[in-house]
DNA sequence: TTGTATGCGTTATCAG
DNA sequence: CTGATAACGCATACAA
């Protein structure tokens, strides 16, 4: 009827035993009877009995949930990290608790504070773009609490970070313009205090660099926002205002990429024939696009889950955070599609 | 240094006065002399006591936590009703836990019992593609739990539903595209066992019949899985397998009007000009394909917001679950790009 | 094989 | 104004 659960008590009245007998019997401890044992397991099924989490959690000082801090939940890459995340908490029966940041700094802040309260048995995050001071973090590691950082992941000590293998997935797209006979590729760049962005932009220059190819830093622009809009805009404004005139782009993101192809189309240029494009994520609608967009692959459910594994693995202490092999790198993929090749050069 | 956190007992311990007295002084309860509440918030700060939310919860019944089980959180729309829903949640203080069921029954259940398990105050469900029987939710229901359905909703007892008018956003596309000229349009249908599906095609019956056009069973197709690539087919066998020729679809999703889009186009139809299409949802893509998909905009985050307010207000009992105005309907906006509009009938 | 006592961190109740 | 005690539900060291 109402809300009052059955208790271990209950039991133990019910069958005038005491409650550490219930206790054990239900967790088929040795040294119980066979008949205790049944009796007790009979009883809790009548009575619809259900542990009581948090009375476990007080007294292991263990709450089996993990924190997870994401700047945004509606957002592919992060949801499908989450997904990942989840999926390999629930197998292992853990918690997920969920805050977004919406990018804010206090926000990050403040939702550790509320998860520390919990007694959350480790953090998984990826951090805001407002955050460049990493002091809240580095506390909590100093303190030994277990934290696995994922995507955007700072550069402090013991920090334990799982990442794309940004610096490569940007080199292979840039290459495979260079491959395709495009000369002048200029770079959507992300914001510039993500480590994403930065490696994405190594690997960029690294790629025309050993190709021969010298850099202009005309033909690198900072898209700090990232939508299509943004991007639309900038790329107008580099052909008409600018001398660069970019015979591809490589963009940091999906969204980026998106609004170059629709600002050139817009200026009657082809893609791919007069602009390649190659962008970065391999969002959904990649392939429903109009030409298909080319794009660096992230396992964001990979990540997830392994992010989760190694904080699993260290609050479980089956493994020792000094001794991971760092940072975890996992690997992207260039998929081709049609908006970077082109029949003949 | 380690992890044990400072509690109230330390505090205590260090101005050598009670906990209760501690206990009080940081509640700013009356009847504790200023002196000895400076000194005690002085401590606290020192030793950086956090309250132990886990103990609060055993002495209170209550955890703060709602719980959130949700068919899969990478998908736009599911992933904004998240993002709202945590919005809320965060302002008011309360913790979400998620889960994922993947569409399965099995996890379903399971998840709730996780729940139970840790003393959430309430749920706020979305049911999976496989919940045919809804035995599971009456029966906490009856136990008096909390639950705010959203999106997918039951036909229960009981039973808080939030949801978009699908019907009538149904309902405004299809009479859409019979202003726009359209004569023989078909139905790319949902899951039959979803409420949200039978509401869509009754809005697309209605629209036929109030505007004099008979309903062929054989332009309403069900799409179960959803995906671009199942509804690229199902388009395309319509026209080649089939004797209707539609000349516009109406799909209970935008991965669907893709494939139908893809699949016209591919068949050497011109969109909108001899295959007029309108999606459902108002995914981000919608304005980034070409030609730009018409679709029916759902207020997610709104959704997800409105839901936990609900769902506070019951478990804070501001409001009586008895006395709210059901279902609690949010309204649809169809938004009219490219892919249904003919400049010329 | 089972029972008793204690404590996890907090607060409500009752005394003083 | 402050302190002692019990209780939330459970697990375990120690006794029997």
């Amino acid at each position: 009827m109402k809300i009052g659960q059955a208790t271990i008590k209950d039991i133990a009245r019910e069958l005038n035993v005491s409650s550490s007998t219930v206790s054990r019997a239900l967790k088929d401890y040795p040294g119980i009877s066979d008949e205790t044992k049944r009796k007790v397991k009979e009883v809790a099924e009548k009575l619809n009995y259900r542990p009581n989490a948090i009375a476990l959690s007080l007294r292991k000082s263990r709450s089996f949930t993990i924190g997870v801090i994401i700047p945004e939940v509606v957002h592919f890459f992060f949801s499908t990290v989450i997904s990942g995340i989840e999926e390999v908490a629930y197998s292992r029966g853990y918690n997920v608790i969920l805050t977004q940041t919406n990018e804010k700094l206090t926000r990050e802040k403040s939702s550790i504070e509320t998860m520390l309260s919990n007694q959350i048995d480790g953090f998984l995050v990826s951090y805001s773009k407002e955050t460049t001071d990493f002091e809240h973090f580095s506390k909590l590691l100093d303190q030994g609490y277990p934290i696995v950082f994922f995507d955007r992941v700072p550069d402090i000590p013991k920090a334990i970070n799982v990442m794309v293998d940004d610096y490569q997935g940007a080199y292979d797209a840039v290459t495979h313009l260079i491959q395709q006979g495009y000369q002048r590729i200029a770079h959507l760049a992300g914001p510039r205090n993500l480590t994403i962005s930065q490696e994405r932009e190594r690997g960029y220059r690294d790629a025309l660099t050993n190709h021969g190819i010298s850099i202009d830093p005309k033909m690198i622009v900072e898209c700090p926002i990232g939508t299509d809009d943004e991007s639309q805009k900038i790329t107008r404004e580099l052909y008409e205002k600018s001398s660069v005139k970019p015979d591809a782009f490589f963009a940091n993101n999906d969204m980026a990429a998106v609004g170059a192809m629709l600002a050139c189309k817009a200026l009657g240029m082809k893609v791919p024939e007069e602009v390649g494009i190659v962008g970065f994520s391999n969002w959904q609608f990649c392939s429903m696009i109009d030409p298909s967009l080319s794009s660096v692959a992230q396992p964001g459910f990979n990540m997830g889950a392994k992010a989760t594994e190694i904080l699993l693995d260290i609050i479980e202490k089956k493994v020792d955070p000094e001794k991971i092999n760092l940072p975890v790198t996992l690997d992207t993929e260039l998929l081709i599609r049609k908006s970077s090749v082109r029949s003949h050069s």
